[in-house]
DNA sequence: TGTACATCAGTGAACGCGCGTTCACTGATGTAC
DNA sequence: TGTACATCAGTGAACGCGCGTTCACTGATGTAC
């Protein structure tokens, strides 16, 4: 908020409250968004993110899109710069967007994606997202193997299910390659 | 409850909490579980679980571990009587107990895990599920492969992640082989 | 066999909490004349 | 350049809700004598 005039500049409050959510979704996972604490982090009273967002869940909508955004820009430039073949640098981006943004990954592939109908935009960037593993994957199933491991070493890594796991990064180069 | 004297005889109405649980967790997930609900299908005060369990993570704990016992038995049985190679009949036993009993799978290998200390029973059972998975896999990194596979593909089916995914069944069959 | 008593599983009222959402509002901005 | 007005982002009070947990209680059971 600034000491005179209106608080935020068009669409910045907005960004500021998908920001706020996102840092939320990170530090407590997906129940601890709640507009009312989004609203608190922003700054702003308890209602205001409903000039922004029909609900909820349109906001965790809008959070997951951008997740995949932020998704698709990972996955690209580990394929453009990383060294091996596509598939392994894609395997460990995979894994280390999961680490690294444990709230925004569960989202984004979470129950929100199963209400997809209600979010067209979300299912279009989900659709592409899959689009992009299975490129230079040997076909549908071996994607689909390849997808499956990375995203389940993903959620037993971020949920400690496995026993010993030692550094994540060395289970990341050694499983993956 | 019976119509006249105690409602339930020793233990009964410790089973029948978990039991409520249990169903409540595969209708609407983790989320959907309250101590009050479970009291609610149980025909019973709203606190009479504290009878039973310290509080509410003690009862989710006990339902993770139940879950447990369940899936060593399922893996058991699909080894014993399962048709072609162990690891490919416990492949296919895993995300068969997954898309049965949702609710019960994400919350045997969620957060609640990551609270193990808290649970030392627990935290036994999944590493002994563990061990259990290692059996005839071909080495740890092998065996860790193939759990991110499976563990990965049941949650993706269960989310509806996989574009045109078709039957859950014939999926299973195709990828596990 | 009968009586007094301890145990303890389940009750129900009460607490404080944070939530999603609605609604009438206010006040600064930008526009039309 | 100045004035009247429409717009609309953000406010704050209020709603009803379900939750986890506490606490003093009650009443049936089982036991000791």
């Amino acid at each position: 908020m600034s000491t005179s005039g209106r608080p935020y500049h068009h669409g910045d409050l907005r960004a500021a409250l998908l920001d706020a959510a996102d840092a939320l979704l990170d530090e407590g996972g997906d129940g601890a968004v709640s507009l009312r604490e989004v609203a608190r982090r922003a700054g702003v009273s308890p209602t205001a993110a409903y000039r922004h967002f029909a609900d909820k869940e349109a906001l965790l909508a809008a959070l997951a899109l951008r997740g995949f955004e932020a998704f698709g820009a990972a996955m690209g430039a580990a394929v453009a710069q990383g060294a091996g073949a596509p598939h392994v640098a894609r395997g460990r981006a995979y894994l280390r967007f999961a680490l690294a943004r444990p709230g925004r990954f569960r989202l984004m592939f979470g129950p929100l994606l199963a209400r997809s109908p209600a979010h067209p935009d979300l299912l279009a960037a989900s659709r592409q997202a899959f689009t992009a593993l299975q490129a230079n994957a040997g076909g549908r199933d071996a994607a689909l193997r390849s997808w499956g491991m990375v995203h389940g070493l993903a959620h037993l890594l971020l949920d400690q299910a496995i026993p010993e796991a030692g550094e994540a990064e060395a289970l990341i180069e050694r499983l993956i390659c």
